[in-house]
DNA sequence: CTGCTTGCAAAGGCTTTGCAGAACA
DNA sequence: TGTTCTGCAAAGCCTTTGCAAGCAG
């Protein structure tokens, strides 16, 4: 299932349509997190997540957030990026990018598609297809 | 500091010299530890590294194998690898390199830097300057 | 002696799970 | 009414840390 280019902030009924073409039942909870993870462009961990959506008012427990954010990434609504074994990033934008990240402050920014080419690219190994290919730039603050 | 290409096992000499040139005080345990690394080209997490360790003897406790480990991660006698938000792996060879993710058995592949061309490569964020290049390929087993 | 290392056990941080109550079709 | 979802609290896992004892130069 391949979205189109995906505009910020998505309002509540792209976010439903959103979910429906992803196979997932729209609850409040689903729909409250959806919007705070399309909000904009963005690499939230599941603790920023809880934090954002709760704000005003207790919307959603750790629990729901957590298995919600695994349920989407599943379903390939949102992308996992692993670069720090100590939490992982939830990133709304599932087209191919890649990632710089920077050590000292936890950030990550987006490295766009085009800007990496990939040559002479060795076959998975036998019985196996690729399923992804990250990217990631590891950067630490200038000394 | 730049380490010529590697020949596996390294024997005891050869760990001791290598723990030397990285400014690490050879002691029993880190040596141990050392050569259970370099015994050949793998990936290692630290549970496996302790059990390996304690085969035959208790040579190690498990705080000692943490601690070691990232010493040397820490001094470049070995890189991480993040993968999996579950647990680091711990390869010996610190040459450009790049691999694949099996993400049904958890196992790491080498793929040869020379198989990976990265064209038009932005600059890193302002004040920041890179570290390393981690291209991960997640494959899955073939249905 | 003196500083570094080791190891036990406890603490930590993130994530998952069990299970009862709530929600929704 | 039946299935699915939610949320609290507890459990799990990997990793780190506090601190006393051990070791080496």
């Amino acid at each position: 299932m391949v979205d189109m280019i995906k505009n910020w902030p998505l309002d509540k009924s792209e976010v439903l349509s959103l979910l429906e073409r992803h196979d997932i039942i729209p609850t409040q909870q689903r729909v409250e997190i959806a919007q705070v993870l399309f909000a904009r462009p963005q690499h939230l961990a599941a603790e920023d997540v809880l934090n954002l959506v709760n704000q005003d008012q207790s919307v959603a427990s750790k629990a729901t957030v957590y298995n919600t954010l695994g349920l989407f990434a599943n379903k390939g609504l949102i992308r996992e990026v692993i670069v720090d074994p100590s939490r992982i990033f939830y990133d709304p934008n599932t087209n191919p990018h890649h990632h710089f990240y920077n050590v000292d402050t936890g950030s990550l920014m987006d490295i766009k598609d085009e800007h990496v080419a990939i040559a002479n690219f060795p076959n998975p190994p036998e019985g196996t297809v690729t399923e992804a290919v990250d990217v990631i730039v590891r950067v630490r603050n200038h000394a």
